[in-house]
DNA sequence: TAGATTGTTAATCGATTAACAATC
DNA sequence: TAGATTGTTAATCGATTAACAATC
């Protein structure tokens, strides 16, 4: 156990979750390599490779008990940990997460938005409140949040994400169609960038 | 030119695109393979190789054009055909997309949006008009749209995916939390999936 | 026990990087 | 011409797949 994980195998982890917990819900109690990589469209090995990077959690001539299996993917991603997470920028994209978006299943919960319009400081979406961008500092200085949201114009990504690496945050989950460069800061930048994904698809579509 | 080409290098295309764009805006005329990887975070080799599949867009002893090598991808990647796309559900995340999202920009016209709330049925928003989604069939097997937007609740994702596939749409981007199983059908399935996007940000945060 | 299926090593495949002759 | 930088081939690296002994 604790090989080296690669990119890849952390990038398939939620899937493998996502997975179990739906054949968790049928009421599927074990299942194989083989069968698991039916359904989700890779190969049996792939998957004995991919989590033995994390231990043995099968057994032989039986397969994987789903429940256990899923239980520890979620403790690798650290599901259950809970980490705190605020939000930059609450405008179309901000609220439609906060409304639609359920942070705690993907192991954060989301204790503050902020933003600059009087629209919306003061106010509470989706069960957050909205406080001025003025009262970051202060706010992430005492409650240590450990995730950033970045949901505002890409004008101010850039700026916004050094000023939230300067402030300790370690990761940004950032929605501007921006690369954000923090180099040194130990800083890791998940990036959902729609454009480049739409783009792909206009390739496979006029190929 | 027109050496087979991996899904590794489909999706870097939009950020060579995106970074091109950034450096003709910014007045830069010119650039090497060397200057334009330090820029991305990539290696002068990998851009070389990459553009290379699709043919020699560069000039030895000069670098690459800036603004033509843009316009290259953007044909590569047929951002310039303006393919039809319709969108199928029109909730909190269909609306931010269709209010702040350019489609155009990534090689579509939005033509129209379908749902089944009398709240939206017959309504534009961001321009686009929303029709009932009793009118799909109609509409599709007239205008024929490539491709499609899914931004409908989780449950009748796959449902659609195949009225879709069947109608004979090319592409769907998929925005629910389902992997799509279109197996015999020729549609591309883009996925934005927002949890496991956020669930390897927890992994890495809580590394 | 016999059958099934894992964990793990070895083989293959593909993608990235390095090197350099071609040439602008 | 000399310097710079590409296009392209070869070398390396890493990830996926195959194979099989271990074992439940």
């Amino acid at each position: 156990m604790d090989k080296k994980v690669s990119i890849a195998v952390v990038r398939r982890l939620p899937k493998y979750y996502r997975h179990l917990d739906e054949l968790s819900s049928e009421g599927v109690a074990r299942i194989s390599s083989g069968s698991l990589a039916v359904r989700m469209g890779l190969t049996a090995s792939q998957i004995r490779q991919d989590l033995n990077c994390f231990g043995g959690f099968g057994q032989q001539g039986y397969g994987y008990n789903v429940e256990r299996l899923r239980d520890e993917i979620a403790s690798i991603l650290g599901l259950d940990r809970r980490a705190k997470a605020i939000m930059i920028g609450v405008g179309r994209i901000g609220k439609a997460l906060l409304y639609n978006f359920d942070f705690r299943l993907c192991g954060f919960e989301l204790v503050r938005a902020f933003d600059v319009s009087p629209d919306s400081v003061g106010r509470s979406f989706g069960g957050v409140m909205t406080a001025h961008i003025g009262e970051l500092e202060e706010f992430v200085l005492s409650e240590r949040p450990q995730c950033a949201v970045l949901t505002l114009p890409r004008e101010n990504a850039a700026t916004m994400a050094s000023r939230l690496a300067f402030l300790g945050v370690k990761g940004i989950w950032n929605f501007t169609n921006v690369d954000l460069h923090l180099d040194g800061a130990a800083v890791w930048v998940e990036n959902v960038h729609f454009a480049d994904s739409l783009m792909t698809l206009c390739y496979r579509i006029n190929e």
